[in-house]
DNA sequence: CGCTATGTTGAGAAGAGTCAACGCGAGTGG
DNA sequence: CCACTCGCGTTGACTCTTCTCAACATAGCG
């Protein structure tokens, strides 16, 4: 691997890589004249958090890397950038878009019909990579947007087919990271195709708990929770009202309570009875 | 690629590579003993077909290869498996299942729930690749079907790591098309999720019509359409008796007629308008 | 202050599910 | 050969989940 890092740290920083270089160029205008100008000041100094330092990968839900595999996604990651809640970070059709990691905060994916009606394919939590599909197929089919706050770490898809060369290893841990969430689409297509309203509800909080617990999210059962009622109803194929109507049964049927977005699973049991829920256990999850 | 090509068949050649002769070992056993026995007599010689002589490659739909590229895939393919329809190809939980490419035939991939209710998630046509997700993770989390009679190519999931390791473009193309097939997963959740049963047997129908035109199996606005209702009603999460009672509708509105197990589009533009259908166009992609 | 986004509840409509009876063709065994 | 079953498709009648429309409450915000 540290021969694989060496060999790919060269061809990064050979002074005669005018790709590289022409595409740095690219990307930095780009940010600065991107369409809606973030609410917030852009304060994200390049690079703003080394992935030496990056307390996601402490977690214990990650697999543990070595220095030499760090240093290789450190040289690569091109930007650390924050992104205020609602706006795009892939937007669909869109043919350059990049790679990211999410490294805090929530983003979903979703695809709309031409009158309007969407479907939020997924929800996206810290540590997933977001636009693999995108940065491999030439357009992206799809939009991400930032349902919170976030801050994503950027890797360049001009970096994509290098890495597929020269990093196996880690060519193989992105492919990885799509076969897991192609499984979480699974997972929710089998919701949305074959529950009732009720175990589809109840089935997405589980599901969403259980991730951000494995992510050290989870405190005392509770968890911050920013979907809306609409984004629930838009994931899980159902209609605003009804999707309200049905999570204040279950929250009257004490499955769990929510308040000033934070979500407390007060039955885990009862609720994973509710969503006919069964769970894979699931190994270690590469980062980056 | 030349270079890598030898790389790679001097590693798998060499006498001393001790994995991979127990590998075959095991392959070889393991088939001969598989659970079900085929029906039919399992005629199929090991390699059947040579991937020089792959009619399938052959097809407007696919990126032409380099003779390298395809010794390479040759040398990897360990068998060419006939198997009877309704048999499973790979099933829910299964640890050891190999990564193949569809060959012939029809085969569709599902996720139940205890209860006994089944989630198509989606269908698989010649060209397809089989079972990437199951050889990347450690375990099969859903089960795939023959629906017709089939033929597959076999590649063995030990080889999986080795191709990302020795042959990027090979892994590439692979993980190309599990980002096609992500793509697909996509749609037939936004179907489900969001469009009516209507709505949804048209975006069925125009689907596989457009995936197997682009396969050259349509003749006259007709194809072999080997599903049934029930099939239709598990992919799209209607019952049985609404799907037929729909698409009873939809065939006598005139958007497709048929018989014998052919399916023939009679009114492509109102299939498309009833589907609120909108495709894009996607590039030649890679095989095997 | 009114604006907008979000959440809540009720009432009626409609889409989809369930149950049940029946037709039809392919296979199968007597 | 027939009677039989079995899988699949079809149709009608009825039920119920979910949708739509609508009125209203609440909270954040310029």
């Amino acid at each position: 691997m540290c021969l694989q890092y060496l060999r790919f740290c060269a061809f990064l920083e050979a002074p005669n890589a005018a790709i590289e270089t022409d595409h740095r160029l690219t990307l930095t205008s780009r940010s600065a004249s991107s369409k809606p100008a973030p609410s917030k000041p852009a304060t994200s100094p390049r690079r703003g958090v080394s992935c030496f330092e990056c307390p996601l990968r402490l977690r214990g839900a990650f697999k543990q890397k070595s220095e030499d595999e760090i240093a290789l996604i450190n040289t690569l990651k091109i930007d650390h950038r924050r992104i205020a809640s609602g706006t795009d970070i892939i937007h669909g059709g869109q043919e350059d878009a990049e790679l990211f990691t999410l490294f805090s905060g929530w983003a979903l994916r979703y695809k709309s019909l031409e009158d309007g009606r969407r479907q939020i394919l997924n929800f996206i939590l810290p540590g997933d990579l977001i636009g693999l599909q995108a940065a491999l197929l030439a357009a992206a089919e799809y939009t991400v947007e930032a349902l919170t706050d976030v801050e994503v770490c950027v890797f360049s898809r001009r970096h994509v087919w290098m890495i597929f060369e020269k990093a196996p290893q880690l060519a193989y841990d992105i492919s990885w990271l799509g076969a897991r969430d192609e499984g979480f689409l699974d997972d929710n297509l089998t919701s949305v195709g074959q529950r009732t309203a009720r175990e589809r509800i109840a089935a997405l909080v589980l599901g969403l708990y259980r991730r951000a617990d494995n992510l050290g999210l989870v405190q005392n059962k509770t968890f911050l929770f920013p979907l809306t009622r609409q984004h629930i109803a838009d994931a899980l194929g159902l209609s605003l009202v009804h999707t309200i109507k049905t999570w204040s049964t279950l929250r009257k049927a004490g499955l769990f309570e929510f308040k000033s977005g934070q979500l407390t699973l007060l039955n885990p049991r009862l609720t994973e009875a509710t969503a006919k829920f069964y769970d894979r256990e699931r190994p270690l999850r590469p980062i980056l």
